[in-house]
Parts: C-alpha cells; structure tokens; sequence
DNA sequence: AGCACGCCGACT
DNA sequence: GTCGGCGTGCTC
C-alpha cells in the first residue's frame, strides 16, 4: 500500500478518500506542491492486478501516456493497463487505481507498458465500492474489478475497427482545378457532399466504383484516413403501449410522500417499504423514479431474475422513455451497448437482476431493491456479495436515498429498522381494498389414509373453482416424479455415484437423475443389491403431481413449471402467458411460480407440503417456509373473486406456517427473532461461512480443522480484555451435501456480534491457510447457502 | 497466481 | 561435487 500522505492534493486522483482507518489522514498535513522537491517527484499509478496477488503496485508512468492530446492512450484512474510483473517481468494486467505526483520510494519502480482501454471503466464511485466489497467480502480487489465491469464492455464486444476516409480542407477547396481521372473526380465528390468521414466500403458503393480509384487516391495523399472504434449495428427499439400514472390509494400516497421528503432532503437514507402483496408497491417506485428522472439524474432498480418478465419490465417500459434492462441472457455486445447508454447518462432508469447495482449511471439519484428478502440477491460465485447491502453501501457513498421493498422482509433488514438504521413505511392494504386471501391450514396428520398428495379439503376447493371458471395453482418444491426409489426388500437406494444423494426419478425422461450434478443413469429394473425386481418409487416429485391431477381433474388442463420444462430462454414467460388467457385450469410447479406474478382469475392456491424446506440444515429454514407460504398465498384474491389457499403441512403449529396463514408477519419475526438472537445468528451477529472441499477425505477434513485451529489462533490475538460475546465456532464437519461431484465437503460457521472482529480473525486465518494440492476452499461473508 | 531462491538427498 | 526435490516468500 502506497502512503496515501505522500501525494499531493492537487494532482493524485484518490478514489479513497471516505475509507475508514488508514485513509482517515489522507490529505490532512500534505506539504503543498511547491515545498516539495521537484527532483524526487515522479509520476506514478497505483495498480490492481486482475489476477496474482492481492495488493497494490506503483508504477512509473511514461509521458506518452499522459498526452491528453492522445485520448485512445491517455493514462486514466479506471483504465486498465499492461505492466511488467516479477522477477521476469510477465505482462500483468491491472485497473489504475489512483494517479498522481508522488515522492519515489528508494528503489527504482517499473514503468508502466500499455494502457488496454479507451475510456475509464469506473468511476471514482464504483472504485470506491468494489475496495469495500474486497473488504467485506473477504475477496481480492482484482476479482470484484473483474467482476463488476461486463465482459463485452472490457472486450469491446460488437464493435470493429474501421478506416473512415475524408477529405482534406485543401483538397476540398480546389476540387474542379485538381488534375485526376473521371472516376477520381467523382469519389472526391462524394467526400466532399457526405456531412461526415465514410468508410471504405460505403464510399465505394456510394460511387459505383471498385477500391482502386480510391486507393489511389490515398496513396497520393488526396484522401486522409483515421481508424476510429465503431459500432456495428444499434439496440433495437422497441414499440411500446404509453400508460399514464396509476390513482394511488391512501398507503401508497403517504409511502410515496415520504420518499419525495427524502429525495428532497438530497442525502442518503434506507426506506423498508412493508407492503402486503397486491398492495401496489411497483406504482410507488415508479412515482418515486419520475421525481428522480424530473431531476434529470437516473434510477436503478434490482429485481430477482424471476421478476424480470415482461409484465413487471413492461409497467416500466410503458412509464419511462429510455430504459435499460439488464438480465442473465444479454449477449456481451448487448450488454455492452447498454453499458454505453448508461454511462452517457441516456437512460434514465435501469431495471435489471443483482449485477445491474453495478450499472455506470453518471447521475444516481435512487436504488430501489424490490422483493429485497429474495435469495437470488446473493451471489454464489466470488465475489459473494448481497447486491441489498451493495446497494446500500452504494447509496450511502452517492448520497441517495435507498428504498428496500418487501411483502416479507428479511429478518436482516426488518431488524435494521427497529433499531432505527431504516425507516419502516407500511402499505398494510391491497390496492382496492380487496381483502387478503383466506389461508386454511390442512394438517395431513388428521388425514393419514388420504391417497395421493392432494387432500380433501383442496381437492374440493379446486373443484370449486375450476366449475366456477377460475384458475388453480398448486405448489409442490420438489421437481421429478419420485424423490427417493428404493429396494422394499433390502432397503438400498438409488444414490448418485459421484454425490451420494438419493437419486430422483424422471419418469418423462426414464432415468434417474441427480439434482445436484446432474448425473444420470437408467432405472434398474431390479435392486443392484438383493436382485429383488420389486423397486419402490416413494416421494413425491411434480411429475408425480402431475400425473395425479390429470387422473382427478381429467377435464383440466394442467401446466407443469419446473427447471425440467422450463429449459429453454422464454419458455417461462410463455407459459405464464398461456395460463393468463386461460388456457390451463392448473398451473403448478416448484418455487418459481410463487414470486411477483399477478393472475386475477387463480382463486385457490394450494401448497401440496409447506413442511419440505423446515427442516434444511439451515438457520433461515423458517424464514424461507414463511417467505414461500406468503408468497404464494399472494398470487390469489388479485380479482372481484376472491381467492383461498390451502396449506398442507404436518407440522400447522410450527410458527412460521401459522404466521403466514395469518399473513402477519410481525408475529412470525417476533418468535423467530428471540431465537435468532439466542443462538448468535443474524442478523444478531455476522456469520462467515468456510467450505472447503478435495477428492481425499482425510485430507479435505484436515483443512477444515486446520482452519477453525486458525481462526482460534487468530480471534484469541484479537480478542478484547474485557468480558465479551464468545466467538461461536459451528464445526468442522461434513456440510449437508458432503460430496458432490466426486469431492468430500467439509464446512464451518462462525459467527460473532463484532463482524468487523471477526471478519479480522477469519481473514488472518486464512492467510496462514496452506491447503495441499486438490483441496480448495472457499469463504462466504453473510451466507444464504447452508448446503 | 507464478517464479526464483534455498537448503537437503541421489546421481555423474 | 552437482542436479533437482518442492517448501518459502516476494512481486511496485
């Protein structure tokens, strides 16, 4: 690390000025430029490799790449560069971090080779954030740089280098009087008529000539060309139906009142909208956007991938003239053309999944994150980070207003806004008053000898409504027919060779599949084991349920959605689309048809076993059962007909199945939260997650008891004198998937009320971490996956 | 992450 | 004596 008080204010680009600590000093007692001695002031740039070691390098910088006559090789803070690295000088690629005049450190420092960029590719903001999320996330700066800067955009994707050929003022000036052929002549007066420089190939058809007059002509030095960077072909526009702003109702008014108090007061601050679903939350954003827009500055709202369908990103479309959404499936040279509207400040709102909290907006004025408990937020890949509390952090550092909005908000920031670091606003009613759906609670326990999976009680109610000409969903988390096949006789299952989990059966398909890693295999025809022919398909999966409600409503058509039909890009929204218009009496499936949809005609929802995800080896097991039963008891009673869910559960006094039922989601966090704040989770206390994973068992387990020795170590050099929280060490132990795809996992919690403290130890155990080849680990701040 | 330096065992 | 094993530490 550079001595940040070295650098003079006047000339040293720093993007670290608000980080904490060891940057606080920065600029206090600068000796102005001229006390300085001019001999040992160098140019230099702090650079971040993209990859190698996980620290910053100062280089010399060349006086050709500070031409600012020379833009396409200028030396900016957020261009990337080529250095020479190591003893053998490897080229390195690396961001410039920070440029500036600085005293030269006694030895001779490296020059820096190249610049790779035309233009910076992060503001001193977004240079800013990504230095926080190394930190937080525990995860090199290099890679979160890499991360948050789209592919397409470094690599330029979808745009060519051409040769744009003009004419030279004095070539122009006497055109009639120049001594060329006819052909000549008349390429020179298509130059001179076109308003700007033209390629090659346009001039030529423009002419109706070959290249030859042409190339001619350059070569005596009549026509000059330059190379410039183009776009090849524009984003498609789009046809879009206008809509006018929507009446609000009371909530949503005085929600909406409160957010232009905000966005008045210019400065940062957290919003947790409470809004039951159906209660209009997506109208208030909008309302809220249009403030933002009048002001001329942008908007970015995060939704989960689910809700990026045409219905939420068309009430978007239909409000706003330029927008830009950013979804899983853009191709980089999309991705990139958007990037490029971003960043020249011409699109006013930006709808898009997580990374799109990374969007280049020049002007921010609002993040909104909708259905902010949603664990699609948290990113599975390094650099593991909540695009909620990026957000957050984002917010704060632009200073604007951030708004979180949920029908169930995580506990995380439900308890952020009881301890006053958010403010809570509540939308406790439904647009037109429309009454939440009544929720029955089916307790399978009083209904043993029932056949199938559908209870009486919902077989009913789906009669019901299918002869009164509505809709059904039923939900069922388990995608596959059977969930577990199994030998009557000796007892063995079908396990997956390389995980050793049970095996699903896909009848469709005829195989046994592993929904971990997708291996397959063919179903025996006897058990492998006792040769016993008598194999048991037990578990139910939503082929199962399929099959079971076209055997008890044969006159229904029934709409199966999971990750086995739902394959192909679109194929969601088209089904969805068909079950609007009414062309199934019965949608049902896994967990994704439970968020954001709006169905006025579904008028009895069933979950066909709320109980599945209770008992995970998760602490958010019951947040998520509550999550899901709201959710989906939401999707109905959107009509004049009403709506009812029907739960089943075997468990209908666990809290929180009875809480959803009442849709009272105070009650479900006031059991929950006590707990929580028993055992040390959050949000009473950080988690870091440890998961380490090899081929060899003993040494795989070795790892991770070497990491909690190292975590020890380390929190008891950090830990305070006075009596403290003891550091809660979960594990080691085999993680709940302990092998998958042929590799033995290990796993360990731990958690403490003093994230920055632990965050410390963790970082400084792992530091002294040397796993032997084969084994990798992996660490997760702020986990959402237990498995 | 790579790459050289270093300090011990089997060769020419 | 030297070639090479891969443990340790540094790279602006």
């Amino acid at each position: 690390m550079v001595q940040e008080r070295d650098f003079p204010s006047s000339n040293f680009h720093s993007c670290f000025a608000p980080l904490a600590n060891s940057q606080q000093s920065l600029f206090d007692d600068d000796p102005a430029p001229w006390e300085l001695d001019a001999a040992a002031q160098q140019m230099l740039a702090t650079v971040v490799l993209t990859t190698g070691p996980d620290n910053q390098y100062d280089y010399l910088v060349p006086d050709e790449l500070l031409d600012a006559r020379r833009p396409e090789t200028l030396l900016e803070v957020g261009r990337r560069v080529r250095v020479p690295f190591g003893r053998g000088n490897r080229t390195a690629v690396g961001y410039c971090v920070a440029l500036g005049v600085k005293e030269a450190p006694g030895r001779k420092l490296k020059s820096v080779a190249g610049v790779l960029d035309k233009q910076s590719l992060l503001t001193p903001h977004m240079l800013r954030l990504t230095r926080w999320m190394a930190d937080y996330y525990l995860c090199p700066w290099g890679q979160v740089l890499e991360a948050v800067v789209p592919a397409g955009v470094r690599g330029q994707a979808g745009t060519r280098e051409m040769t744009l050929l003009s004419l030279p003022t004095r070539v122009a000036a006497r055109l009639t009087t120049l001594d060329v052929t006819d052909k000549q002549r008349a390429v020179l007066q298509a130059l001179a008529a076109s308003p700007k420089p033209l390629t090659l190939k346009q001039l030529a058809t423009r002419v109706g000539c070959t290249s030859a007059p042409i190339n001619t002509l350059r070569k005596q030095g009549l026509i000059e060309s330059s190379v410039e960077r183009l776009d090849q072909g524009e984003l498609a526009a789009l046809e879009v139906q206008r809509e006018t702003p929507k009446q609000l109702n009371n909530d949503q008014t005085a929600v909406l009142t409160e957010i232009h108090r905000e966005l008045d007061a210019a400065q940062h601050s957290t919003l947790l909208i409470h809004g039951v679903t159906g209660s209009g939350k997506t109208e208030v954003y909008i309302q809220a956007i249009e403030k933002v827009v009048s002001f001329g500055r942008q908007a970015i709202v995060l939704v989960p991938e689910i809700s990026l369908t045409p219905q939420t990103v068309g009430r978007f479309r239909a409000r706003f003239d330029h927008i830009a959404v950013l979804h899983s499936h853009l191709t980089d040279v999309e991705r990139h053309r958007h990037w490029k509207r971003i960043a020249a400040g011409e699109v006013q709102v930006v709808v898009g999944a997580r990374s799109a909290v990374f969007a280049p907006t020049p002007d921010l004025g609002l993040i909104v994150v909708d259905e902010e408990h949603e664990t699609t937020f948290k990113q599975d890949s390094a650099p593991r980070y909540h695009a909620r509390d990026v957000a957050q952090q984002r917010a704060a550092d632009e200073n604007v207003p951030l708004i979180l909005g949920s029908a169930t908000p995580s506990l995380e920031s439900w308890q952020r806004a009881a301890s006053g670091e958010y403010r809570l606003l509540s939308m406790p009613r439904r647009v037109n008053d429309w009454p939440m759906p009544a929720v029955r609670l089916v307790d399978l326990r009083e209904d043993q000898n029932r056949r199938g999976s559908i209870s009486r009680p919902l077989q009913q109610a789906m009669e019901h409504a299918l002869r009164d000409g509505g809709q059904a969903i039923l939900l069922l988390n388990r995608r596959g027919f059977s969930t577990h096949v199994q030998c009557p006789a000796c007892g063995a299952s079908a396990k997956c060779p390389e995980c050793e989990i049970a095996l699903t059966f896909h009848r469709h398909e005829q195989i046994l599949l592993c929904h971990w890693c997708d291996h397959r295999q063919a179903p025996p025809r006897a058990c492998p084991d006792c040769r016993s022919p008598a194999i048991r398909y037990g578990g139910l999966g939503t082929q199962k349920l399929e099959a079971e409600v076209q055997a008890r409503f044969p006159k229904a058509r029934c709409l199966r959605m999971d990750a086995d039909t739902m394959r192909r890009p679109g194929s969601h929204e088209q089904a969805l689309d068909a079950f609007r218009r009414g062309e199934y009496g019965v949608l049902l499936g896994t967990q994704m048809i439970a968020k954001g949809l709006d169905f006025p005609n579904v008028t009895v929802v069933g979950v066909i076993n709320a109980d599945t995800a209770l008992n995970w080896p998760d602490f958010r097991a019951g947040e998520r059962t509550f999550h899901l039963v709201t959710q989906v008891a939401g999707r109905t009673g959107r009509g004049e007909k009403g709506g009812r869910v029907l739960v089943q559960t075997f468990d209908p006094e666990h809290p929180a199945i009875a809480a959803a039922a009442r849709h009272d989601y105070g009650a479900f966090a006031r059991t929950e939260l006590p707990q929580r704040e028993a055992l040390g989770y959050p949000p009473f206390g950080s988690m870091i997650r440890f998961v380490c994973r090899g081929e060899n068992e003993s040494q795989t387990s070795a790892v991770a008891d070497q990491a909690v020795a190292e975590i020890r170590a380390a929190w008891g050099q950090l830990e305070q004198q006075q009596p403290d929280d003891p550091l809660r060490l979960r594990g080691p132990a085999p993680a709940p998937i302990a092998k998958l795809r042929g590799e033995f996992r290990y796993h360990l919690q731990a958690t403490h009320p003093d994230g920055p403290r632990l965050k410390a130890a963790v970082k400084a155990a792992l530091a002294k971490l040397t796993p032997p080849e084969g084994v990798r680990w992996v660490v997760d701040v702020d986990p959402w996956e237990m498995m």
